[in-house]
RNA sequence: GGGGCUGUAGCUCAGCCGGAUAGAGCGACGGUUUCCUAAACCGUAGGUCGUGGGUUCGAGUCCCGCCAGCCCCGCCA
């Protein structure tokens, strides 16, 4: 209903300037959606705060308001008689056959309402970002699922997006990993292509280990990174078989989270660090303090009560993550040639970050490599916590293994179904078994992940996630199922419906949220907060179960029959659409 | 010490630009099935929005103080 609401907007300001040309200035009519239902589809607060500069009653200034708006014939024709309630709200409801015609007007669009967006520039969504050498684990998993989901909103927007993969594939860990390649596979070396390291978390922990015992090889450690920063051959070779490797075992997570990413790890922006230097000696921002180039934060005092550094050059003359941070930065706004030109760049990251991405942003912004009108976002994501409130760890104290954590999704939606088929003596072939227990397992991590707030810390429960009831991903896609139930029973979803008729209270309510979307998906375009959406796919599912529990559809009389199917299908299209910008699949049966 | 985030029903959480009597789910209690999958639906109970001030016609929401929890704070990312 965005059309209408801007329609509406324009409709209400201009009847305010005609009541009131002389407080010209302060009008705005403050269009809400309507707090409840029985207020009608918009409320306008705007009247309220004109009562002090007009010294008159707010009902009353309600009421001249109403008057202007009546003259509008637009407005007669988009809306009832409006009502003027509490201390001066103005209540607007839509004339039934207007939401009709927009409900129509979606039943053939792909996009649903959803406008695309004009002059379109291209968004930089930074997120997942694992290092190399180490597996994937529950840390990796807010970041890869929310901005996975931010980014298919934006894309479904019309903006060109860069899903980038910062992966920690450089810096002074790689000196002790090189080394120990060398000594334990030095054949790898001398043949081509590919090789099997197996286990990576073993390898890296191996090498940590001789890294912390053994003086010997620390020194050939940091002489391998000398190599690596002088780009020598065997050791470059090396490096990347490293990469590879990791790479590969990243990309079976994302293939099965059906999460697609561009990797463009650190080591990308090192031929450009030291430009970020000169830059910011350009800009007359670099200090030298205690031997270390660095830039002083303006507003962020530390402990001595000295400015805090953000230190861009260590004393030893390397560089560290917010250099790297900071080419990153001036790549992705510059323009083509030599950059990716966004207009919007966001960092999918946890929230400890915060203050190192504040600082980074101070200084760019500072420098000058942030353009006009361009925007440059931290998307902070509080921990995943198990369910005594704790960091998430396995019985045993460890990091839970991303692979493992979704093993176990599976296997409980797994059992789950099979109890559910033994109880109600269904027989299905197991093939259908692991499909369906594929997606609801994988659906109800996603799920319970973006339905919170992301800012808070997320209390982390198979049980809660997997409950068949409730704000879950089985719940959203019982109700798809549900639709696909109707067709298959009979129903023609493709029916024409020429033309649109609705005369029970529970279609009304589907048709009013079903209109929402536009809204909704608008919202998390701006915010960046994948609940909004959560929460109306969860209201529109809860909408609906009302409406198939209390409204028949098959056995309509044939008259609604066409209008029930155009909803059942405008409902399962916006589920499926809506689960799809969550990264979530559905089902036909399940 | 400084900074950030959080504090809302027994539990897990929503709460949009400040707007009408603060919402949902779970759990608890009670009800509904000759009918498209009851994995559903209907109902009842449950609140000092951490706390004290302030701004405002109006504050869970904005500002200040305090309390509690978590996180960050110079050469790791």
């Amino acid at each position: 209903m965005l059309r209408i609401a801007q329609a509406l907007d324009t409709q209400l300001r201009e009847a305010m300037q005609r009541a009131f040309p002389e407080v010209d200035a302060l009008l705005d009519p403050q269009l809400v959606p309507a707090s409840k239902p029985e207020f009608g589809d918009f409320q306008a607060n705007g009247a309220l705060p004109l009562a002090k500069p007009l010294k008159q009653a707010p009902r009353q200034i309600a009421a001249a308001i109403v008057m202007a708006l009546k003259a509008d014939s637009a407005f007669t024709a988009l809306c009832l008689e409006p009502q003027i309630a509490g201390p001066g709200f103005i209540n607007l409801t839509i004339r039934p056959e207007r939401l009709a015609a927009e409900l129509a007007t979606r039943l053939g669009d792909q996009r649903l309402g959803v406008p695309a967006v004009e002059n379109a520039a291209p968004v930089v969504v930074d997120f997942s970002s694992p290092n190399i050498a180490k597996e994937m684990h529950v840390g990796h998993l807010r970041s890869t699922i929310i901005g996975d989901s931010l980014a298919r909103v934006l894309e479904f927007r019309g903006h060109p997006v860069l899903r980038l993969n910062h992966v920690g594939d450089w810096g002074t860990q790689f000196g002790m990993l090189i080394t120990h390649l060398k000594q334990v596979a030095p054949e790898t070396l001398s043949t081509a292509d590919a090789v099997d390291l197996g286990d990576l978390v073993a390898f890296y922990r191996e090498a940590k280990k001789r890294f912390d015992d053994d003086e010997a090889f620390q020194v050939k450690s940091r002489e391998e990174v000398v190599k690596l920063q002088g780009a020598d051959p065997l050791t470059l070779k090396a490096w990347g078989l490293l990469c590879d490797q990791s790479r590969r075992e990243f990309q079976k997570i994302y293939n099965r989270l059906d999460i697609r990413l561009s990797e463009r790890g650190e080591s990308f922006y090192n031929p450009l660090l030291p430009g970020v230097i000169e830059g910011l000696k350009d800009a007359e921002l670099l200090i030298t303090d205690d031997g270390a180039q660095c830039v002083f934060l303006q507003g962020v005092i530390g402990k001595d009560g000295k400015p805090l550094p953000v230190i861009v050059q260590k004393r030893d003359g390397g560089f560290n993550y917010a250099t790297t941070d900071l080419a990153a930065i001036r790549y992705r706004f510059a323009s083509i040639p030599d950059g990716d030109a966004a207009r919007r760049v966001i960092y999918v990251t946890d929230a400890g970050q915060a203050n190192h991405f504040a600082g980074v942003f101070q200084v760019a912004e500072r420098a000058g490599w942030i353009p006009e009108g361009a925007r440059l976002q931290h998307v902070p994501f509080g921990l995943v916590q198990g369910e005594d409130g704790k960091k998430l760890k396995t019985r045993s104290g460890d990091t839970v293994r991303l692979r493992d954590l979704l093993d176990e999704s599976v296997e409980r939606a797994e059992a789950d179904l099979r109890r559910r088929l033994e109880e109600e003596g269904r027989q299905e072939t197991e093939s259908f078994i692991q499909l369906v227990a594929g997606t609801v397992g994988l659906a109800a991590v996603k799920y319970a992940d973006l339905s919170q707030n992301r800012i808070t810390n997320y209390q982390f429960s198979f049980d809660r996630m997997l409950a068949l009831q409730g704000n879950t991903a089985p719940y959203l896609l019982y109700a798809v199922v549900r639709i696909a139930g109707i067709a298959r029973k009979g129903g023609d979803l493709d029916v024409a419906t020429a033309q649109l008729q609705f005369n029970e209270p529970q279609e009304w309510s589907l048709v009013r949220e079903l209109l929402k979307f536009d809204a909704v998906i608008a919202e998390v375009e701006e915010e960046l907060l994948p609940n909004r959406l959560c929460s109306y796919l969860f209201e529109l599912s809860q909408v609906f179960n009302r409406f198939y529990d209390q409204i028949p559809v098959l056995k309509a009389q044939s008259d609604a029959l066409s209008s029930r199917l155009a909803l059942c299908r405008l409902t399962a299209d916006t589920l499926k659409s809506g689960l799809g910008l969550l990264g979530i699949a559905t089902l036909e049966r399940m």
